[in-house]
DNA sequence: CTGTTTATGCAACATTGTTGCATTTTTAGT
DNA sequence: ACTAAAAATGCAACAATGTTGCATAAACAG
């Protein structure tokens, strides 16, 4: 699915920073900051990316995964709703490179978060991410 | 234990702010916001509040438990190092009420959660609170 | 009580995020 | 392809969080 068709299947107009954006996020496995999505898209305006984030994030196109020092991190959705958000996978904050990454969860680990009643859950953690710990023995 | 007496056994220094900014942790169930704090502290400078979260959180006598809409909420800690942070709890945000409530994860859970290899796990959700939903119905 | 160490307050600054308004772009209808 | 309406963009201004440097004030060891 290319972003033009994403955008089209939302009833969302079409724009050069609206298809920049959801390229951005479809192309990384991990959430992008808010500065690093700046920097990426330096030719638009910094309100500019802020309103397209807050439309994409409104139709439930993509998603604020989190935030840290004081930047939002975003991820493309998949299988989401505006109102309704299931990701059920686990962010792990590298704490050796500092990135970020998606990992899945156990299908017991789901099972035993399933049955809490809450509406929404998110699992974050600190350790070395799988590059990092290849490297690091 | 009093605020004083926790900083002294720390090796901090026992200045008025440290012992209102503890004083405030040690109140509330739930972790404060630096906006918050800082209205309950205005006698003191901003300045002054920020690096007085920085102490306290890299001596390990509160942590920030989470941020949201660009802002840090602070809990104390109980039985945390510097290093090493044990917060077996949930943080949940009420949907009704927006109010941070801690509440106890069970056991099922928590072993299931040691098993990952990871250093720190959070887990956060949303959903009404123990107050909202006894109101709502 | 005195000297040293450390914390505080102040000013200035960087960054994220928001709002109002004129201009441009997108899109639907012809 | 052209036009008009609707919506998105860019710009300026602003508010808030968070940081840094430095002079002054407070804490503590002796």
């Amino acid at each position: 699915m290319t972003s033009e068709k994403t955008l089209k299947q939302f009833n969302l107009r079409i724009t050069k920073i609206r298809i920049a954006v959801l390229d951005a996020l479809s192309a990384s496995p991990a959430a992008l900051s808010y500065s690093v999505l700046q920097d990426a898209l330096s030719a638009f305006d910094r309100t500019t990316l802020y309103r397209t984030l807050l439309t994409l994030t409104d139709h439930g196109l993509i998603h604020k995964a989190y935030e840290e020092n004081g930047e939002s991190y975003y991820a493309r959705c998949f299988g989401c709703t505006g109102q309704d958000h299931h990701h059920e996978h686990l962010h792990l904050k590298c704490s050796s490179c500092g990135g970020v990454e998606c990992l899945e969860i156990s299908e017991e680990l789901k099972l035993n978060l399933a049955q809490l009643p809450f509406e929404e859950i998110n699992i974050s953690a600190k350790g070395p991410c799988s590059s990092c710990a290849i490297q690091g023995g």
